[in-house]
DNA sequence: CCGGTTTCAGAAACCGGTTACAGACTCTGC
DNA sequence: GCAGAGTCTGTAACCGGTTTCTGAAACCGG
């Protein structure tokens, strides 16, 4: 079994107490007395548990974040940039995935007794858990999703990106433009279609609707398919990057061009976007997972105590999709 | 503050060995008491803390995962497969990522104190932190990198994919083959060289070595700017996705025709080379994850004592860029 | 009604640290 | 040489649970 703290101390002829100061605050102890105890300490390979110390401080040094899936870039960089500031901030990260669980609620109420505090992304649990883990004193930061009272949140600036692609999608030509989405399922798509419909009133254009159930590719390639049915509108744009790719496929199949028949953007900008020249909106990914990490160490240390919701902007990325190809050259 | 057990013992007459018991095996107890317990637990709101718990059973319950990043398809999918392993079992995950972090080794030392074992993936940390983990009683599972002594491991079976690879490659007529990569990087690219080498020489074809420094995009787009200099193979193999991407930019720019000029093969079967039609091979990723979470549980537990080595199939994923282009479908 | 078995619950030790408090010892300055 | 201040270090309480051991009460058949 590994040294404890008493092995150490019995070892060294002094008290836990003073090994236990040797370890966190050196300058404490007499030079004479602190070389002693660490000769020992590095002598028995004794490292302070985790545990121990943790119940002694009542804190968990760790923090927790939930996302629905990791597959997307987009999460997978709000976690990155999570980590590498909780990282500094010398806490763990404990991760929690919802995708195919079905006790997503209880998962994360559990989560919550092992950290400090968590980042909950998008939809993955309901409010009703969301206000509980606040109530039982763990800090919630919401992320990709509506704020709730009382709870910090970050976001992207998913209006003004939309009313930009707006702007440059109607600066083609476009006159007649289908928004792909259902603004029913989060806040996300709701303000990007709130976005483009602003500005396609105020330029005078006409906003269709086109309603999907899955955002996924499948629903670009399927909706591609009874294309036929409608009439074909000059612009596609969609409330994310999979079912805009979804879309250019099955839209090449058919033999519509694009853009010159009709002009298609996605949201995200996923590593696929660029090699499809797919025109989207790119959000600050990583930044948002820091402010997250920020916020969270802000409300835990108790160095904030009013509510913050922070808002990133978000940047528009324009390529083929949306204008005759350059030469053939991958835009950054 | 939260109740303790104390609180509820109080409360509720008891000791707090009843209310433990209450807790975690309620038919130790009389019907009357547990009762009594519970309906003063669910008053006060009571949930047993687990640092008191993890303390008192000296586990962590939770398990780790050291990845150098998470940009890329493939560590994200094995962290998901992972994480959704250690999840029905019962273990909390921590993560921690290498990338722009110094200080790797410590980093993971500090993180093995706070769980009950943990996979490392990929050259993340040097293998003296390693064997000093195991060392210490962590139990370790190696991921896509070269099994230590007496250490539990997970791979993709590289030789295999790269010998199906070279052979659909000289199916196309290749006789001069270029591999693109740095076999000295680790033993992932050195298999694949291995393997693509192997066939080659079977098939009394030629094969070069086309060393690269970095194995990205940018790797790729430079090498196909120097590629005037040298007189162009028959085929590119490239030992990953990114690699054989910016190839593809690059040489379309150049006016090099793929496949009837070169064929080019990447390696991952990111999402991005499905849209770039680039006939790649595909790594189980999400299972190699899951299988690393049954091994160190297995591990942890003490079920298994022996040393595992388990290596998982891959699969061939042709696309346009090793035949011509069917009629434009995006290839599953 | 009685001895023996079973069921139930409490006392206390324990997990491995932190830290308030107090006592002992060492310096000062007079 | 001694009081007072300052420096170290030890004692012990505490963090919040689990679990062994033990004794009391309930139950059993004869």
């Amino acid at each position: 079994m590994r040294a404890t703290i008493r092995d150490v101390a019995r070892e060294a002829g002094v008290s836990i107490a003073t090994v236990s100061r040797t370890m966190r605050d050196p300058g404490s102890v007499r030079v004479e007395t602190r070389e002693r105890v660490e000769a020992v300490a590095s002598r028995l390979e004794y490292v302070p548990s985790q545990l121990g110390r943790q119940l002694a401080e009542r804190r968990h040094a760790a923090n927790g974040i939930v996302f629905p899936d990791l597959s997307g870039p987009y999460f997978a960089e709000v976690v990155l940039g999570y980590e590498a500031v909780a990282g500094e901030l010398g806490r763990s990260v404990l991760i929690l995935s919802t995708a195919g669980r079905d006790d997503a609620d209880r998962a994360v109420a559990a989560m919550a007794e092992r950290c400090d505090g968590l980042v909950v992304l998008g939809q993955t649990i309901s409010d009703a858990a969301v206000t509980a883990m606040v109530r039982r004193g763990t800090p919630v930061v919401l992320v990709a999703r509506p704020s709730l009272d009382g709870i910090d949140s970050v976001r992207a600036h998913n209006l003004d990106g939309a009313r930009a692609l707006a702007h440059h999608v109607l600066d083609t030509g476009a006159t007649d433009v289908a928004f792909v989405g259902d603004p029913g399922s989060g806040p996300d798509v709701a303000e990007r279609h709130a976005g483009v419909a602003a500005v396609v009133a105020e330029r005078g254009a006409r906003l269709r609707l086109w309603p999907v159930t899955e955002m996924d590719e499948a629903a670009g390639e399927h909706l591609a398919a009874g294309l036929g049915t409608r009439d074909l509108p000059d612009a596609l744009v969609c409330a994310n990057d999979e079912m805009a790719l979804g879309l250019l496929g099955a839209l090449a199949e058919r033999g519509v061009r694009v853009p010159d028949d009709v002009v298609v953007t996605g949201w995200d900008d996923v590593m696929a976007a660029r090699y499809a020249g797919l025109t989207t909106v790119r959000q600050p990914m990583r930044e948002i997972g820091a402010t997250a990490a920020r916020l969270l160490d802000e409300r835990i240390s108790g160095a904030r105590v009013e509510v913050a919701h922070e808002v990133l902007p978000t940047t528009l990325v324009p390529r083929d999709t949306t204008s005759s190809p350059t030469p053939r050259k991958v835009a950054r």
